[in-house]
RNA sequence: GCGCCGAUGGUCCAGUGGUAGGACACGAGCUUCCCAAGCUCGUAGCCCGGGUUCAAUUCCCGGUCGGCGCACCA
């Protein structure tokens, strides 16, 4: 297990990321607010890294297309979406003891109101009196405690004077959802599809905690991914046939045990109900450890019923191992069709993708033509509502009309009879291409900050070199903040000189280096392993005779020597992944040296 | 939001009712040169507000922030 095999290095990180600069309290010299933080220089270059990767991945790398909305929203999105209510938890402070409980949950608890959370603070206050609800923890009696509102969601005002009530998105996926109609014909009106966003989002946290890892203002990336549920499957060939660490919820209520798997086979088997979220959890996996997370710190949560948020039919969470326990790193959420159907009866929009059949279908429908030059002098302002009442009916009951005298329609509690010539009601054969299919929608959304933090954690190492302790973090060299230290051995004006001709080099082809000549040259390498910078080169006296240079591999500290014009196309493909020290290091001349023992 | 603990250079800590010291880091220099070496010099700090006191970084109260536990985490 990893309780036992991976403490935690939660105060090193913390600590290296304030001193080395990738993340540290906002606000600090007015004293602070919780859940706060600013990325500093490595932590901001770390962060862009891994979004640019997330980009590659489930944007590009899946041919889905990105947008970027704004962070506030009007009141009525929230409205429809179900955040406005879900959001605000109501809170009973038990006046003994001093715990805070959710009173629509104690309301809950007593069995005699099934769902509470709809309900108005005052007709839960009444509750809590009539159904002597009494604390759960130290049993005082709630009955006269006052309920109050907490709302997860930041609020503002929009516009000067009274203006309109908006909310600072807790999601950046309702941006997407709200403007569905406008995406699916920039998708040319062809499921499946995906659109993706990476931005801020906001939660008023009760109790920010743990550095980055719970915060109020955070960076999410979300892909909301719209299928045909009759129709799409996914294409498991994209995807890593490797073992992945599930937790479902059958195993989390009876043996607890994990279970190593491959999706295929996990969707074959039932434990992954839709295949979509199988196909996203194999290539998260994938993503996740080349990003640098520890495989066996990372396993596949399936959500509790009870667990699960409102828009969600299930849903799975990408959970890694922090030391102290199991924290979700993204969710990866069957929403169903949710979202699109709340604001399709909010805004009367259609929120549908228009599908042929296979051969247009030839059908008898039921049809009506009100004779409003009848209705209308005879039931005066009631007509048009009887002409409703009237297409209503023969969808539903054609038979009624089967009469040769009078349709009965209730209209506004009266009982009145049209006359059935009047209704202008025929049988007519229609001919249809195809219909508007509302899609469903499968979400991976990931916690950036999270992962951040994650990956600092996950490739924090201490080790030994010659003696000497080292610190340093194994990052992989797509995300390092810096790819490559060039350093001369030794200060000296030709040296230095060579070197700072290297990096300039090296800058110029687009690769993030940095120069140092201070001190020796192991505290340089040192510096660099700290913040995971992968590679250094070192120019010394060898270089001025035949223009090679050291390379020295951070994790190992095995240095091979290279003719310095071949340098700027190995780092590169180091960085992008088309090759790898061990590739690199198996062309050249010499192993300089190894860790050792 | 509740409880416990904490807050002193960039970082980690020691200490004191009369405004502070170490280690590491950082900067300048000398020396050495392929893994945090040595020497000299230097920069830099008592979370905020109130109270007690002649005097508060120190004691008391409140707040803020951080860590942990509980609750919460749609």
């Amino acid at each position: 297990m990893p309780e036992e095999s991976t403490p935690s290095h939660h105060q090193q990180v913390v600590e290296l990321a304030k001193r080395r600069g990738f993340f540290f309290p906002a606000n600090e010299p007015y004293g602070g607010v919780a859940g706060f933080w600013t990325y500093g220089p490595r932590g901001a270059t770390l962060k862009h890294n891994i979004e640019s990767r997330w980009r590659e991945r489930f944007a590009i790398g899946e041919g889905h297309m990105e947008i970027d909305s704004p962070t506030i929203f009007p009141e009525p999105v929230f409205e429809a979406s179900g955040h406005l209510r879900d959001f605000t938890d109501m809170i009973a402070e038990c006046p003994a003891c001093g715990r805070a409980h959710r009173a629509d949950h104690l309301v809950e608890a007593t069995g005699e109101v099934a769902d509470a959370e709809g309900l108005s603070i005052t007709a839960i206050e009444a509750l809590m009196d009539d159904l002597d609800v009494h604390c759960p923890d130290c049993g005082n009696s709630l009955a006269d405690v006052a309920v109050e509102e907490f709302n997860l969601m930041f609020k503002t005002a929009i516009g000067p004077g009274s203006g309109e009530t908006g909310y600072l998105r807790p999601e950046t996926a309702q941006g997407i959802f709200v403007d569905f109609n406008r995406l699916a014909e920039y998708a040319r009106n062809q499921l499946p599809f995906g659109v993706t966003q990476i931005g801020r989002g906001y939660r008023n946290e009760i109790s920010p905690r743990r550095a980055i890892i719970r915060v109020r203002e955070l960076t999410m990336a979300e892909l909301e991914f719209f299928i045909d549920p009759e129709r799409d499957e996914p294409d498991f060939s994209q995807v890593d046939d490797g073992q992945v660490v599930l937790y479902p919820v059958a195993a989390q209520e009876g043996d607890r045990e994990h279970r190593h798997l491959d999706v295929v086979t996990a969707v074959d088997e039932g434990i992954i109900t839709n295949a979509w979220v199988g196909y996203f959890i194999g290539i998260t996996h994938t993503w996740l450890t080349d990003l640098g997370v520890d495989p066996e710190r990372l396993r596949f949560r399936q959500h509790l019923p009870g667990e699960r948020a409102h828009y969600a039919r299930d849903c799975w969470d990408a959970e890694v191992y922090l030391g102290s326990d199991w924290t979700e790193l993204a969710g990866l959420a069957d929403r169903g069709v949710y979202d699109l159907t709340k604001h399709a009866e909010a805004t009367g929009e259609e929120y549908t993708v228009f599908r042929a059949y296979d051969e247009p279908k030839t059908v008898e429908r039921a049809m009506v033509d009100p004779d409003m030059a009848t209705l209308g002098p005879e039931f005066g302002e009631r007509a048009t509502a009887i002409a409703d009442e009237l297409e209503r009916l023969a969808a539903t009951d054609p038979d009624a009309f089967d009469t040769d005298t009078a349709v009965v329609v209730e209209v506004g509690g009266d009982t009145l009879e049209v006359p059935v010539e009047a209704t202008g009601f025929s049988i007519e054969t229609v001919t249809e291409a195809g219909e508007g299919v509302r899609p469903e929608v499968v979400e991976p959304s990931f916690g950036v900050d999270r992962l951040v933090y994650t990956v600092l954690e996950h490739s924090y190492h201490e080790d030994e070199i010659d003696g000497e302790e080292r610190r340093y973090l194994a990052l992989p060299p797509s995300i390092a903040p810096t790819l490559a230290g060039v350093f001369p051995l030794l200060r000296s004006d030709d040296l230095s000189e060579r070197a700072r001709m290297i990096e300039r080099h090296l800058a110029d082809a687009g690769l993030s280096v940095a120069y140092d000549e201070t001190g020796n040259i192991g505290r340089r390498y040192r510096r660099q392993d700290e913040i995971g910078t992968p590679f250094c080169i070192t120019v010394d006296h060898q270089t001025l005779e035949d223009d090679t240079v050291t390379l020295r591999e951070r994790d190992s500290t095995e240095q091979i020597r290279l003719d310095t014009d071949s340098l700027a196309a190995i780092l590169r493909d180091l960085r992008d992944g088309r090759s790898t020290f061990e590739d690199v290091r198996g062309d050249a001349d010499s192993v300089m040296r190894g860790v050792d023992g």
